[in-house]
DNA sequence: ACATAAAATGTTAGCGCTAACATTTGGGGT
DNA sequence: ACCCCAAATGTTAGCGCTAACATTTTATGT
């Protein structure tokens, strides 16, 4: 009845095996492995007959099985908020790009910025025995930090620095820094009545705007009034709504700082429709410089973030530590760059 | 010296296994792999004692035994153009969102738009042989494809339908289709110089492009002279670039049909940059129906894709493939929509 | 031709887990 | 007290691969 070769084997699908090639050439599963993996070690007659035979065969190596042989799954974790974000697509892509070429697989894992699911996630991610960890932020519970240390493999957190300390290693910019500055930029363009909005308020977020309130205050600015704030996720959508909200209580608003660019876009937007004069009437600025940040009208004005640096650093640090090789700075602030344009 | 705790064994980091668990237990370590994996099969007096001591020792399995074990990975593997892209972002959160509660871990790939990389990552893929795969578009080299069929395993291929038979199963829309849907509301708009810009020109844009085209044709308008084309990464300045150079040489366009939304957010804010009034004196329109497409002044008239469905309806089929569920239709066309707006 | 090192290949065992079957234990029912 | 069956637990072996050591083959110098 059945046409599926019948083989003497148990259990399995069939596939073709190291063994399987061995058999067929006549030497042992060993040679084949390191004219696969090592092969130098072969000579090289043997060494393209094997060739030969894996590809006839079809012959694909078992992951599970090596990692169990050797301890190392060649693979890193990465636990991220949320995998739709504009912003973690660029960190993503500097992860990729650096993990790639270093074979190692990168295994994700959205948290929706909830740390209770961070803590079941990095329980199931330490089930694969990743040989590294990158991790979004510094605020863990300590659940999530026992767990990552019982694992005694290199952790880097990222996208934040200066906070608080590291677990291991760290790569990140200072949002309390990059609020402050983007504070002082908008007194200093002798703004009178400033205002926040901000979606998905996470840690970082708030930790912008608490260096903006901090640069107000400094200046002597009343500012806790012109503040509104949501946890409902971040959309252009969500920044036209916060914007027309914060109009309404406070006209005489002349300035808002968004929490990022996204928010920004449908501010401008919302203002647009308004016939609000941008930035004569009203200053919009964003946070991350993404894309199109320098191609809408006005241009906005937005403090610029090393995205793709922080994941592509972040991932050499771990590269580097799973290869042994020394690494002089475990600790780094990439920095952040305020880009004056013409929307403030 | 060495404060570290001293194994016997001979390999390995000295991590917890099932065998410490049920050695201190005094009891086998089937058992304790029976009351974490099938807890009804375990008398609760020891099950209990078997969880205490699993939560005090920070065991952790190890998925690479197991699968090696049971042939199963409970691992899907995703192969995508770019990761950083917006549409696929939506993509792959419907992917998730469907593998998370089934505890089915997801694996991605970028092809980078290249069809070399495609194979060698495949390859690449099947080394972890993943339980499913989830595969982007329906033109696959013979090598891919003959990669897959030995893989034996559910295959879905997604984001577009229609266009030639599936390996396995097809979860997309008509590409062609939806260029012809939004050339004819063009034409019946009374638009005489339809233009049409595009980036990242993939196989999917390319039938778009067709299907608008033909569109064209069948009203009998001449629309070959108004097309700009590249390879070139798709972004929002680029759409300003392109509908710059198109207005440069056919300065008669009415009409543009740009091949994504960031290619239209970039031409409409070079058209106000310009003072084109749109759509009086140049009419856009874009594809997919980005969030931001429907807050954008004026606001974007564009078609609507299904993305998070295609990828969550995608993943629900190998998730029943995998369970050995019965399914009705291995090939599902899940629409568009086009969205008439102001730009258009 | 022969000793000797180096290169190539092989043997054995075990990574941590679970399938399949084997055995023991614990309740009823009489 | 006895049997019977089901529930609970155990034993054995093997998934596919590679580390570590063992052996054979080949090249090198004299």
């Amino acid at each position: 009845m059945s046409t599926a070769p019948t083989k003497t084997k148990s259990r399995g699908k069939g596939r073709v095996t190291l063994e399987d090639i061995a058999k067929l050439l006549n030497i042992s599963a060993i040679t084949v492995s390191r004219a696969l993996n090592s092969p130098e070690k072969v000579s090289d007659k043997v060494r393209i007959k094997i060739e030969t035979a894996v590809s006839e065969l079809g012959y694909i190596p078992n992951r599970a099985a090596k990692s169990l042989a050797t301890n190392r799954t060649n693979t890193i974790a990465v636990v991220i908020p949320s995998i739709s974000n504009t912003v973690f697509s660029n960190v993503i892509k500097g992860i990729y790009d650096v993990c790639t070429p270093a074979d190692l697989d990168v295994l994700f894992a959205n948290t929706y910025y909830s740390t209770q699911k961070e803590e079941s996630l990095i329980a199931k991610l330490l089930t694969q025995h990743p040989d590294g960890i990158i991790i979004t932020g510094l605020d863990l519970s300590d659940k999530s930090k026992k767990l990552l240390n019982n694992a005694a493999i290199p952790i880097v957190q990222i996208m934040e620095t200066g906070y608080k300390d590291p677990i291991d290693m760290n790569v990140g910019i200072s949002h309390f820094g990059a609020g402050k500055m983007m504070g002082e930029y908008l007194v200093a363009r002798k703004y009178q009545h400033i205002g926040f909005i901000g979606a998905q308020m996470d840690f970082r977020s708030q930790r912008r705007m608490s260096g903006f309130l901090t640069a107000l205050n400094n200046a002597g600015l009343e500012a806790t009034d012109y503040i509104l704030t949501t946890k409902a996720a971040s959309s252009v959508k969500l920044g036209g709504q916060l914007i027309a909200d914060i109009l309404t209580t406070h006209p005489q608003i002349d300035a808002v700082f968004c929490n990022n660019d996204d928010i920004a876009y449908g501010a401008i937007y919302e203002c647009q429709r308004r016939q609000l004069q941008i930035p004569q009437q009203i200053a919009i600025a964003g946070f991350n410089d993404l894309d199109a940040s320098a191609c809408i009208n006005p241009s906005l004005t937005t403090i610029k973030t090393p995205l793709y640096e922080m994941g592509s650093t972040a991932a050499q640090l771990l590269v580097k530590r799973i290869k042994n090789q020394p690494i002089d700075n475990t600790c780094i602030d990439l920095g952040v760059e305020l880009k004056a344009r013409d929307s403030a």
